[in-house]
RNA sequence: UCCCCAGUAGCUCAGUUGGCAGAGCAGGUGGCUGUUAACCACCGGGUCCGCGGUUCGAGUCCGUGCUGGGGAGCCA
């Protein structure tokens, strides 16, 4: 490390807390993001992961060998400023940095991510850059506070964690594609696409139980809401029944998008997100019966079919008609998969529930009531042509003190990109998979 | 798996009827005392995605393959 007249006296102080230190000399420690020049007078404007901050070198105010390392400074370059922190209302972020000193800890190579526009693809490649960008700071800034105030919220009410293995010998949900590993002895294993099975065994040893883990689904989906791997959030509770969850589900996405809007104001800035429409995320939500939004689709012109599943179009139409989450509950038993429970009033629907997010952003929430009875859902993995061997233990949870229990699943990613109101999913996890791409 | 679109300088793109390969940014050199993706001047920079075909002549037209993007189905 080439060291240029470094002050140790001096405090070192992050970009988000420097309005805390005004007319004090401090050093800030970073990447260089951009630099100007008109002449005797050079800005320097440097990241450091919680703010950008701009430093300004003036000829004959500094010494001339500090002035001169600006010729030599490239973009990304890492390096300490040292300077007075002044207010600066022409400072992007309202201060600036009158530099003293600079230390260099190496002089970057020429970066492939430059100040003009660059496509998507490009970007995708240079993944592990493009992180460093403010947009891709505030959205993955938001991911984490989705994902804190979201197990805050479990954690405070009771919920145990409870991780469910990545590894598991049978698929979940029987329908969708599995990725297959070769590495167990005479046995194949697959990558979860849920943990819900072993949380409703969680949930008998603990009583209520959550999970926030990756998730695994081999389909050959190429749009802008699905990835191939993805986090859900699981809570599953015992003696907990369809109206309790749905109750859960919208006092969790409400706490969530508070939680966003009270800590998050300036990365939704950065995103030009709508606050207003965050805003108005309160409960209650807009509930409605399987049967009534298939009315509604077919009052709006769509042919739809008693039956069927909702596509991403009809959950769009769905959605735009509401101002705020719109909860769906009671499908046909067809549409869903084996372990939900059907309503004892109507055997045709089971007891689940689907969230809605506005604006299109579509389905952000899957649940429901599990089947709790041992014949019953005996009967049910025959009928989906499951291996009976694999799902024993699942069925035994049934066989020992079976009781009403009920959870759901919330995609973290779909959720962050509604909350942040960008269009696609990939932006929204730090290195995301997809059908066409694993690197880097 | 199917449908649509794209592939030209490091990046983003233009390229007319088939007739000399272009711009902006990035990089280099110089200038400028308040810049905001600064600006001004000059310089270097090409397997026009691959293969085959039509033609006197193909970045351009035809066929085919590959790669990427968007969407459908499937799903959170």
């Amino acid at each position: 490390m080439k060291k240029v007249l470094q002050d140790y006296t001096m405090k070192t102080v992050t970009i988000e807390n420097i309005g805390k230190y005004e007319d004090e000399i401090v050093t800030v420690r970073g990447w260089l993001t951009h630099k100007r020049s008109s002449g005797k007078i050079r800005f320097l404007v440097l990241r450091d992961g919680t703010g950008i901050i701009q430093a300004i070198l003036i000829k004959g105010e500094v010494e001339d060998e500090i002035f001169q390392l600006y010729n030599t400074l490239t973009q990304e370059s890492s390096i300490a400023i040292t300077g007075r922190v002044r207010r600066e209302p022409r400072s992007p972020g309202g201060y600036e940095l009158l530099v003293s000193s600079i230390s260099i800890f190496q002089i970057a190579e020429n970066y492939p991510i430059t100040p003009k526009e660059h496509g998507i693809g490009f970007l995708m490649d240079h993944r592990h850059l493009w992180l460093r960008s403010q947009r891709q700071n505030a959205i993955l800034r938001i991911r984490h506070t989705v994902i804190n105030v979201a197990r805050q919220f479990f954690d405070s009410r009771g919920f145990i964690l409870f991780d469910a293995p990545i590894f598991t010998p049978s698929c979940c949900e029987g329908t969708t594609s599995l990725f297959r590993t070769r590495y167990f002895e005479n046995e194949n294993a697959y990558l979860s696409q849920s943990g819900q099975l072993y949380l409703e065994a969680g949930a008998m040893a603990l009583g209520k139980v959550y999970s926030c883990g990756p998730t695994f689904r081999a389909e050959k989906s190429k749009t802008r809401r699905h990835l191939t791997e993805f986090w859900m959030l699981e809570p599953e509770i015992a003696f907990a029944d369809l109206d309790e969850i749905m109750a859960l589900a919208e006092e969790l996405v409400v706490t969530i998008v508070k939680g966003v809007l009270k800590t998050r104001q300036k990365e939704l800035q950065t995103l030009n997100r709508d606050i207003a429409r965050l805003e108005r995320v309160s409960s209650p939500f807009y509930l409605m019966a399987y049967d009534d939004a298939v009315q509604l689709l077919q009052d709006s012109g769509v042919s739809f079919v008693w039956g069927d599943d909702f596509g991403g179009g009809d959950e769009t139409i769905i959605s735009n008609h509401f101002d705020r989450p719109v909860m769906i509950h009671r499908y046909p038993a067809q549409c869903k998969p084996f372990y939900m429970k059907n309503d004892p009033e109507r055997p045709e629907v089971v007891l689940c529930m689907d969230l809605l997010a506005p604006e299109g952003y579509g389905e952000i929430i899957g649940g429901g009531q599990r089947e709790d009875s041992l014949s019953e859902l005996e009967q049910k993995i025959a009928h989906a042509g499951l291996p009976a061997a694999d799902f024993a233990w699942y069925v035994d949870l049934r066989r020992y003190g079976s009781v009403p229990h009920a959870g759901f699943g919330l995609g973290i990613e779909r959720t962050v990109a509604w909350i942040c109101g960008i269009p696609h999913v990939r932006e929204t996890i730090p290195f995301p998979r997809l059908l066409q791409r694993l690197y880097p």
